[in-house]
DNA sequence: AATATTTTGTTTGGTTCCGAACGTATTCAT
DNA sequence: ATGAATACGTTCGGAACCAAACAAAATATT
């Protein structure tokens, strides 16, 4: 069989990081104030670009358009975001976020980021630049 | 407010590369055969290593026990591995795979590494190498 | 202008997952 | 030995997730 150690070898790595990072701050950080990985990242993108498009927010977070529908529902009965309309096009969705929903990412953001520097502080500035730039090799890499 | 944008640039790099590869995987060639990414894992591991340990099994998958439960009658249902009982401590579980697994897996596997070296194709050897040992850095880093 | 196609978000049905509570098996302390 | 503490796997309830079917709005075709 022809296999490519190298490549597997770095999928099932990035596969782990990713798991214990996401499990560790949903634990540490989220759990507690009824946010998920998901919810959380909605709450840091409508408060960092203002009003989005439903529907690039799912890409950004990388869950189907049907997930979506129900974690906005729940934010929106956490009243952290609201729905609000298009100007042009009466089927989009804009998501904004609220007043309640910036005061709980404003004091949340900084743990997070506080659990990443945590997870690389065995990093140099420099490997962690260089570790960000493959990524988005891959990231930007088209399947056929 | 004081953030560390290059461990935010990281995490974020790595989560998206994660959802978007198992993602991919399943949708490609896991779900045509009832296979979700971590009953995958499970046949990958114990047709690699041999019969395993519930317990291990459960954290190398990064999936907690009563989740693991679930997918372990999940596989035995589809005669794919089997449940057995540890030499000297009757609590334990010993997990194997059957035949019907070693078949599937032998099938499946190659056609997971072929979308492995697909995302990585824009990688020398080297960089695969330097990303796996960075994220490997990470994985090893105690949190306190 | 009327109709067909495409786009957008919701609904529905089913799977995966976690955490807490539980029962059973083992080990430890007395 | 006997009871307490610990370790292991299962069960249960609920959240997150996807894909497919759907309804409404916009755009394209004729």
């Amino acid at each position: 069989m022809n296999i490519d150690h190298d490549s597997m070898a770095t999928m099932s790595n990035i596969f782990r990081v990713a798991t214990k990072f996401r499990s560790h701050v949903e634990r540490e950080v989220l759990n507690q104030h009824n946010l998920s990985f998901s919810t959380f990242t909605i709450l840091w993108i409508t408060w960092i670009r203002g009003p989005k498009e439903f529907k690039e927010l799912a890409m950004d977070c990388g869950v189907s358009k049907g997930t979506m529908t129900g974690l906005i529902k729940g934010l929106i009965k956490m009243d952290l975001v609201s729905r609000g309309k298009h100007k042009t096009d009466g089927r989009r969705l804009m998501i904004s976020i609220t007043p309640a929903g910036r005061r709980l990412i404003k004091k949340i953001f900084p743990q997070v980021n506080r659990l990443e520097t945590l997870f690389n502080k065995q990093l140099k500035v420099k490997e962690k630049r260089d570790l960000a730039n493959l990524l988005r090799i891959i990231l930007n890499t088209s399947l056929p």
